[in-house]
DNA sequence: CTCCTGTTTAGATGAACTTCAAATCAGCGC
DNA sequence: GCGCTGATTTGAAGTTCATCTAAACAGGAG
């Protein structure tokens, strides 16, 4: 806490244009950002990430989840595991059932890192 | 002005918000989509793609590129090679040099799948 | 042509990843 | 309590990946 709340490395938000176009990454900020990147590299939890975001209410449980592939349920769970530590999902458990829902929040960061504009709406074209 | 008129007009892509928020994605999707983000699911490659995307005139020498890591020369062109085979960057031998340059479309398609291009106003601070 | 620098390919090794089966944990109903 | 269903953890097998060294390839200079 020796500054203000510097808590996550946020890539300079306000100031460029396409964040990895404007400035190269150092070293740190690519460490924190690649594991996100990985974590989606992955077919079956890009879908999972998908059908999260895509299902009603916005959060599904794992038995819709697992019924969608050909996988066993211990593999589905390694992979919403590896979603939800890379923050880009979290989960409640609510009785008998675990429900997941994404973070938007990361998936905003990730999309601004690769995308040009949305930076704000006053970028030229 | 029929309504067959009308129901030709297909706004599938237009008409939604976010891709991978609007509708799960399918197998194939996925597993064409996936390999994009593990290329750039790497510390180096994501470095790597930063660092092409910013150098100046768009494009960047293999040579500017090695002397920004402590990897030797083969594992830096690995990792362009899986870049390149992703469709993310491209190259030319222009006499004793290579030169690598970003394609911003693969970049964009990768972003627009990720970001919700909400319509409205994204966290204006 | 021969050497030298820059780049890529080939082969090898150790770490990480995906997946499963078996076991364990967490609620719910009897 | 006991058993049942849903979900996660554990341990292991097979595969992929990142990285290196050594060698090959490409182009320019002497």
């Amino acid at each position: 806490m020796s500054k203000q709340d510097l808590s996550v490395v946020d890539v300079s938000e306000a100031a460029c244009c396409a964040p990895l176009a404007c400035e190269p990454l150092n070293a740190t900020e690519a460490d924190e950002l690649a594991p996100l990147f990985k974590a989606i590299g992955d077919p079956v939890r890009l879908r999972l990430l998908s059908l999260i975001a895509c299902h009603e209410g916005g959060e599904a449980c794992v038995c819709d989840l697992t019924s969608a592939f050909d996988l066993t349920a211990p593999t589905i769970s390694h992979h919403l595991k590896v979603l939800k530590q890379a923050g880009l999902i979290d989960s409640e458990r609510r009785g008998t059932w675990v429900y997941y829902w994404i973070n938007p929040q990361t998936l905003q960061r990730l999309s601004a890192i690769l995308g040009p504009r949305q930076a704000a709406g006053l970028v030229r074209a």
